[in-house]
DNA sequence: ATCACATTGTGAAACTAATCACAGCTTAAC
DNA sequence: GTTAAGCTGTGATTAGTTTCACAATGTGAT
């Protein structure tokens, strides 16, 4: 049982670039391959898949799609998982747009903003609901993860009422640290924290960790 | 010194906290305080106080206005520094109007889209120009920073143009692992990748890792 | 004064994650 | 067949981060 955040991580991202190689019609990958494409040691792959549980031959290295079948049954639940996002600004109408031209078992079936000019509106093919339905939709369509994309004054009062309404994971980009119940996964996406990072490890003070491709 | 990605992460936001602190008249501030509002332990946020040079006081804990005195001096470099957006979709826009408001230490100066129509638009006060022009005015403003929200497809291209340009740090928002020169510095913001995690983890397989708050 | 208390600062321990190193296969070449 | 080469699978090691534990310190009450 690899179950380690950052593992998770790369297996998803492990995924993506082998949904790649079998659209370039590649039937196996060796763990160095694909190790250089995801960034990371051909050891770490090769650990990351041995806790999966995948086996590879050492002349022909792993099936591609057996890789990609045992991924998908190990990250994936079994059905389509409705998602929620909270928050149509210009945030939320991008992240909504992102999200749904992919994703098939992830999809944002609902969305909810305080402004009643959006309210029965339907944004990139999602209605949007005031927040005040927010318990109600949520039960209804029984989503249990959400996206949040509203100012961080709002944020708290928000993720409380989702968590009330049975909310188990927060993609959380209001930059505001949320408390939530054991047994809810937020993950933080912080853009400004992320920049301000960047434009750190830019001036090279911290030896410049990882990342350097060839 | 320091100099681990984590701790830079927990110093920015350990800032905003202090800013709000003293937005509220808040003068002092105790390492559990901190801790709890950044959701990391008490201990954690001493260690990386300590890093930093800071002191506290056994009875009155850290003073807030020195503390953010000393992280400003870390983190910050010691003029403005100006950032370059490529890629003026939805994305695009949500995160310039997101960074328009704040920062003044980091500011969007220039932005970039193969689109003709968006070119020599002023989106959010931010000139766009063509993708061909981003050595020219890169030099020219002598941009260290981009934030990358271009289609996965195009990424790359971008990146060897920036970074040949003289950019020595990337936020990257499309879904696509970047190759990148030793000295150049790229944090990925992978949407999809982290929904994924989310799911994952909401799933209740990996024991809740953290971030459960009271 | 003195005592009890809460907090800081920090060496040491515990834990986690990544890397090394190499035995064991499998194939291809000669 | 035998040998050489290259890869996988994995125990052992190393590196990095977090937490523990506690001495040292300043405060306020008695």
């Amino acid at each position: 049982m690899p179950t380690s955040e950052r593992t998770i991580g790369r297996l998803s991202l492990y995924r993506r670039l082998l949904k790649q190689a079998v659209a370039d019609g590649q039937e196996n990958v060796y763990s160095h391959e694909l190790g250089a494409r995801a960034g990371a040691t051909a050891c770490q792959v090769r650990r990351d898949l041995m806790g999966l549980g995948c086996a590879g031959s050492p002349s022909r290295g792993y099936k591609v799609r057996a890789l990609l079948e045992r991924i998908d049954l190990f990250l994936d639940a079994p059905d389509v998982e409705p998602v929620a996002i909270v928050g149509v600004g210009n945030l939320g109408r991008a992240i909504l747009s992102f999200f749904q031209r992919r994703r098939p078992k992830l999809q944002i079936t609902a969305a909810f903003d305080s402004d009643p000019w959006k309210v029965d509106r339907v944004v990139q093919g999602v209605r949007c609901h005031a927040l005040a339905d927010i318990e109600r939709v949520v039960r209804e369509q029984e989503i249990t993860l959400a996206v949040l994309t509203v100012p961080a004054g709002a944020a708290q009062e928000v993720v409380d009422t989702l968590v009330a309404a049975g909310i188990k994971g927060i993609l959380n980009f209001a930059p505001a640290p949320l408390r939530v119940p054991l047994g809810v996964f937020v993950e933080d996406m912080d853009l400004a924290m992320s920049l301000e990072k960047v434009a750190y490890f830019a001036r090279g003070r911290g030896g410049a960790p990882r990342k350097g491709g060839k």
